[in-house]
DNA sequence: TGTAAACTGCCACTGAATGACATTATTGCT
DNA sequence: AGCAATAATGTCATTCAGTGGCAGTTTACA
């Protein structure tokens, strides 16, 4: 259990943190046990000995709480991004930055996103949120590369299409991921590299996605 | 107020057609005029003079009768697609039925779809429904894509990426329509051709997006 | 005409989510 | 160390989207 928060933190911030970290794992292993739409908000507090006010001022809905793995990802790739200069082709620098921060997560978040990404392929109410999480995201990268382009992405559409292919590219090679894993009894060590595999290999296709015909295609 | 549907649906097909017909206007114009957060389920039901019961019956959620000019064009892109033969590179057979879909469709709708994408700029609910309901729709050409080639889409990451990539580049062409509507005086003929026009954009963009570096950046 | 199926409405209820305000804990300064 | 200010938390009432169960009404068909 990693709540060593930082020492040089006050004890506020110390106390936030141990709070969010608590209702992220009550959440998550009553969720995993019986389902999402099966717990209750009043349940997951019980478990923290929180009230439900405060539950709301740390996570904006149910979804939030059980999705929080996968916001630090997406925290860590925004992150990165923003520190990454942009040199040769944009969209290896945000594949670049998405396998950083892939790689750069720390094995109890590995074990935490595993089941999460689990949840959220049998939970219609989390695919969805997963999925706006994941455009939301992309608005922020967006935003990014208007501002290290210093262009406006209404000039330029290709500046809202990075966005696009970069994250999209992570939607089809998670998805495809998620679906690989189910069948695989192979649940623990590895996975993460898999991903990242995944990933890289839909990066790598867009290109001929995007001149593909039905000729080129592959048979099963 | 084109509530004359087929004659030849039997009376319960036309009073159903009815019934949803005048919860999706009912809705619209209540959002319209003071904002979808602040209209109730049961000001549109009480509006049509059916039960919220009822409503449920038609609609799966509140922002589901608000998108609906959405959904409208989601079907026909999809139903328009299914017909198509795959013949010279997907993408362009993807963007040549989502042009026919949007030009297939009818002057009223036209007006209520230019409403309704006024009313989800500007409401953070709906803008998530919507996105949700595009990558939902993504799903749909994969799984048509799929079929058409006999390839599974694990097998070959490309079919689910070309779903990315035609919606992707839909909702990067109609983003950067709104933004631009928002500032034009037009708001009514010719906005559909706009449209048109930045989403062909888009989708011509996706070559060079790919390969996109910063030197390559227009200025603004 | 009568019956079955489809559709609708009533009603109670649940649970996520929110606002207002009181209470408690922590911080920083003297 | 004490205290005032600030931040965080909890209580409580409430709203409203959404659901299930079941009775009543309408439509279709033999």
């Amino acid at each position: 259990m990693p709540a060593n928060p930082d020492r040089d933190l006050p004890l506020r911030e110390r106390k936030k943190l141990r709070t969010h970290r608590a209702l992220v794992d009550a959440a998550l292993r009553l969720f995993l046990e019986r389902g999402f739409d099966e717990i209750t908000l009043d349940e997951v507090v019980d478990e923290v000995e929180v009230s439900k006010r405060t539950f709301f001022r740390y996570f904006s809905s149910k979804e939030d709480v059980a999705t929080a793995a996968e916001t630090e990802l997406w925290d860590a790739y925004v992150a990165g991004f923003a520190r990454t200069p942009l040199d040769g082709p944009v969209l290896a620098t945000l594949r670049r930055a998405l396998v950083s921060a892939l790689e750069g997560m720390d094995a109890e978040w590995e074990r935490r996103f595993i089941a999460t990404r689990g949840l959220i392929a049998r939970t219609p109410a989390l695919r969805d949120h997963s999925n706006v999480c994941s455009l939301r995201t992309q608005e922020r990268l967006v935003e990014q590369i208007e501002s290290k382009l210093a262009v406006d992405s209404r000039a330029d559409v290709r500046l809202r299409l990075l966005g696009e292919l970069a994250v999209g590219a992570w939607r089809c090679g998670a998805k495809n991921w998620v679906r690989q894993e189910r069948h695989s009894e192979r649940k623990g060590h590895g996975a993460r590299d898999t991903l990242v595999s995944r990933v890289v290999e839909a990066f790598d296709a867009l290109p001929s996605a995007v001149v593909m015909t039905p000729e080129a295609a592959e048979g099963d």
